[in-house]
DNA sequence: CAGATCGTTCAGTATTGACTGAAATCTCCG
DNA sequence: CGGAGATTTCAGTCAATACTGAACGATCTG
């Protein structure tokens, strides 16, 4: 790894930890994302972050349940071999947006906390909802029209080569 | 405090926390939006959320210089007052908005630092770049016309009121 | 000016949690 | 069936950091 690449595979480790998921998890994904072979074994993993192969089993199920990274194997090879997939970008998308729904949710159990009080005293809590409830509708339909729009960009793409 | 409000405090808490704050910093933004008083002075604060005066003084800082809370004197009185006014909401939509910045910007780093490679070697991050470049242009638009078309809801209703 | 109250600072404490590395487990080949 | 190569598990270590509480400084009152 280039000192360069060192410093991505690490922004990305703290960024990552820094929605929730380990170090680890940044560095691995953002790995896979740079590798000149897109198909990394663990060990491979392992020597390029200089960590060790257990971590590297944790970090693994962690991100291939949460659809970040997906695993494969290989006939007549009794290795493992894990990539970042194109779905893992809409994946982490959808789960930083997630942070809206979590919000509202928050501010709906405050509201019924205080459900007895005068609106004036609930006002408050109530903007924070109604505000968090735009943006939990709005923010994911965005991002899904643009996904949905940018996929049949690539349909369309993929006709053109071929033809 | 009731059993529910205390239950929001905490969500507040590590709710913040998650997103690079402190707990106490989501505890204190909690309580002053659902206190019954707006206004509370630091002793209030340290009471309610059963906490040391001098964490909430840090914490005071750091939620006032972000923007969330506000502190106000009053004449002929040595105490400050916290409050939660309403722009702290927009400060913080801004800022959880702020990840995708975030993220188009490491993607940008790393792009530089493969540069030499071949385009379909680059292709992987040259993808979660475009896409993060999407989301950071669009969503704080939408965010922002929203608040927008709020704010003059609420003229409307000002006037409204008045006349 | 003395006294009291409020705010800030900072060293110390305790907790959390990520990572390591060795032992255990599994799978497939010869 | 034995064994090599691979993965998983887990107890232990280590670092990061949020919070406490006492000491200090500042400001207003009587």
């Amino acid at each position: 790894m280039t000192p360069g690449e060192s410093q991505f595979v690490e922004e990305m480790g703290q960024f990552l930890a820094s929605l929730g998921m380990t170090p680890m998890a940044g560095r691995m994904w953002g790995w896979l994302l740079i590798c000149e072979q897109p198909e990394q074994t663990a060990t491979d993993i392992a020597a390029a972050l200089h960590a060790s192969r257990g971590s590297i089993s944790g970090t693994a199920r962690l991100l291939a349940t949460s659809g970040l990274i997906r695993r494969t194997t290989k006939p007549g090879d009794r290795r493992e071999y894990f990539s970042a997939p194109p779905e893992g970008l809409d994946l982490l998308l959808n789960n930083a947006a997630g942070i809206y729904h979590q919000m509202r949710a928050i501010a709906m159990r405050g509201l019924d906390a205080i459900a007895d009080r005068p609106p004036e005293s609930r006002a408050r809590l109530q903007e924070f909802h109604d505000v968090m409830g735009f943006v939990e509708r709005e923010v994911p339909r965005v991002i899904a029209e643009y996904l949905r729009q940018r996929s049949t960009e690539r349909s369309a793409e993929r006709s053109k080569g071929k033809a």
